[in-house]
DNA sequence: GACACGTGGGG
DNA sequence: TCCCCAAGTGT
């Protein structure tokens, strides 16, 4: 058997078991149903699932589009309601890019670019998003490298070299696999081949359409690969956050541009940062009471300790937006600061 | 290439 | 409990 026909048969396979066990979900057109997937709404589904799960993301696409059901009403909404909305989610700079990309969209008449080069030249649309759009979009043969993809490829190939410095050599190997007919369907075979088969741990190998063609499954380390060279250890940093309490109402602020949370409604708070501990200084003169408890929070790159203190003000003076509390949960802060909200009002 | 950037779930 | 991980991008 030639090279060529062994890549032919993966693809053939792989299609033919994405036919029978794709996944359904709320942005996927099934396999085979003719259905035009809606640009708009495949744009939106993968940059919420950058670095997140699709269980995260499902309520969160419900959301949006209902919300904002084209990328016209996205790009019309206000930032406030965005970030908002997209509260919880994570990685907040995906949010400020949704915007400025739903904008610059809208102002071509709504209309995304169809080639993985004109859509790699959007906010926040990098070489897998371009490349996935590209191809469940519109149709376009692009290689689409994901953490599932790479898996895939790496156990396939017996790709031994660590992550991320064997990103390349990866790519090649797909590259060499992707068909030019279905590239859509391709590369979300391989996706939910490698988030339901080929797992990262305890992979599937019995259930898998290429178990006899992988050749790290043969060598018995599949279960092993891909290799990854070593994260560093994550600092561990306190701080301190801030509730202040005036007639049934708290004052939150908005952060900073840059930087951590950028741009998210938040508590006040003493200056914490990944790279120093805040220094426990109060945003006013008050009569402070520590509220017993402590968040812990995990970012990707440290770990926090947030200790809350609380005080009770008379007058609305202070700089900041006075919110009701008894909606605190409509506030779209990030989860760090609704856990210490939780802590105040001990829900 | 390295690092900043969130969060929730699974083993 | 803790560690790893997930449909990455921007600087």
């Amino acid at each position: 058997m030639k090279a060529s026909d062994k890549i032919d048969d993966a693809c053939a396979r792989l299609l033919a078991w994405y036919d029978g066990h794709a996944r359904t979900l709320p942005w996927r057109v099934p396999p085979g149903s003719g259905e035009v997937p809606d640009p708009y709404r495949v744009w939106l589904s993968e940059v919420m699932l950058q670095q997140t799960t699709v269980a995260a993301v499902k309520d969160y696409f419900a959301k949006f589009t209902a919300i904002w059901p084209t990328v016209h009403d996205l790009a019309a909404a206000d930032d406030a309601d965005v970030l908002s909305a997209w509260a919880g989610l994570g990685y907040y700079a995906r949010a400020r890019n949704l915007i400025a990309c739903a904008r610059e969209v809208a102002g071509r008449g709504g209309v995304f670019p169809d080639s993985e080069e004109g859509l790699r030249e959007l906010p926040g649309v990098g070489a897998y998003t371009s490349a996935a759009i590209a191809a469940i979009a519109f149709g376009r043969r692009a290689v689409v490298v994901d953490a599932n993809v790479e898996r895939v490829i790496a156990r396939l190939f017996t790709i031994t070299d660590p992550l991320p410095g064997s990103k390349e050599v990866i790519r090649a190997a797909a590259d060499s696999i992707t068909p030019d007919e279905r590239a859509g369907d391709f590369a979300q075979a391989m996706m939910d081949l490698g988030a339901t088969i080929c797992t990262s741990r305890d992979p599937k190998c019995l259930l898998c359409p290429l178990s006899d063609m992988c050749t790290a499954r043969k060598a018995g380390i599949a279960a092993q690969l891909p290799h990854k060279t070593p994260k560093k250890a994550r600092p561990l940093r306190t701080g301190t956050a801030f509730w202040i309490e005036s007639d049934g109402h708290v004052l939150l602020v908005k952060r900073d541009g840059k930087g951590m949370l950028a741009g998210m409604r938040a508590l006040p708070d003493d200056g914490w940062s990944a790279k120093t501990s805040g220094d426990g200084t109060p945003p006013l003169f008050a009569d402070w009471t520590e509220v017993e408890g402590m968040v812990g929070h995990g970012f990707t790159h440290f770990l926090l300790e947030l200790s809350v203190q609380r005080c009770e003000l008379t007058g609305r003076e202070a700089e900041g937006e006075w919110w009701p509390i008894d909606r605190i949960g409509e506030a779209g802060m990030p989860t760090l600061f609704a856990k210490a909200a939780k802590l105040v009002l001990g829900t």
